[in-house]
DNA sequence: TTGATATATTCCCATATAGGAATATGATTA
DNA sequence: TAATCATATTCCTATATGGGAATATATCAA
């Protein structure tokens, strides 16, 4: 087995740094294709590939107007990931921070000295 | 260019469901690598090479401990993907919610009556 | 209808898996 | 040293890209 679709679910889609960026792009609000091609100097088919595989996880949602497609942030699709990394939350907090450099600096000792004497 | 590695970053690494398993098992505290191969069921070779991905990253550390190798987590690695989430926690807030549905009505709206009479 | 603008899709290809099986490496004990 | 337990690595293969180029589709203007 290859690896999971970038449509399986949000993990997967947001995992391409050029679709964060599209996010990104989109976050100030609704865009259309163009707008984003040139806001990230991508090309254009790869823009709607892109916008495609964001839609197929409900990240993004789409609005004809006239020519052009105006895209739009839906950030529901991305609550899952939020509820998950939330729970590891307190791993990078200071105080947690202090106590895996603890861990890490017994981990060197032990390394180090054989058992204390020579 | 075919898709980014997994080693690349964080997301790229928890976009797997195994290794988010293997995370959320060790969330529990310090695993031998055969404790995780029963607790999730997994082949041991693949529960390896999940946890070196997840080594390569910096979300796990390991300690060796006799002949067992026991992996924790370190959830600083997670914290960009917490950062880059977070920007779009208010688009899934129940108020958010409802202005979605009211945007959305309004697009069925416009596409429904293509003027009004007839 | 013809031309122009805005997007989407298709084709092709190099690349990076993820799992299964077999095997190698390391540490512990008899 | 041999036998054993615990992990890691290698080899193989089917699969899913992501980008570039070319092309198709849709809408608006003349």
């Amino acid at each position: 087995m290859a690896r999971a679709a970038t449509t399986a679910d949000a993990f997967n889609a947001v995992a391409e740094p050029r679709r964060r960026q599209i996010l990104d792009a989109l976050a100030g609000g609704e865009r259309a294709v163009n707008d984003l091609v040139r806001m990230l100097g991508l090309a254009q088919p790869q823009v709607s590939k892109h916008l495609r595989v964001l839609r197929e996880v409900g990240v993004v949602d789409v609005r004809d107007e006239g020519r052009q497609r105006l895209y739009r942030i839906d950030g529901r699709a991305l609550k899952p990931i939020h509820d998950w990394v939330k729970n590891y939350e307190r791993s990078w907090t200071e105080r947690f921070d202090q106590l895996e450099a603890v861990l890490e600096d017994l981990e060197q000792e032990e390394k180090g000295a054989g058992g204390g004497d020579e």
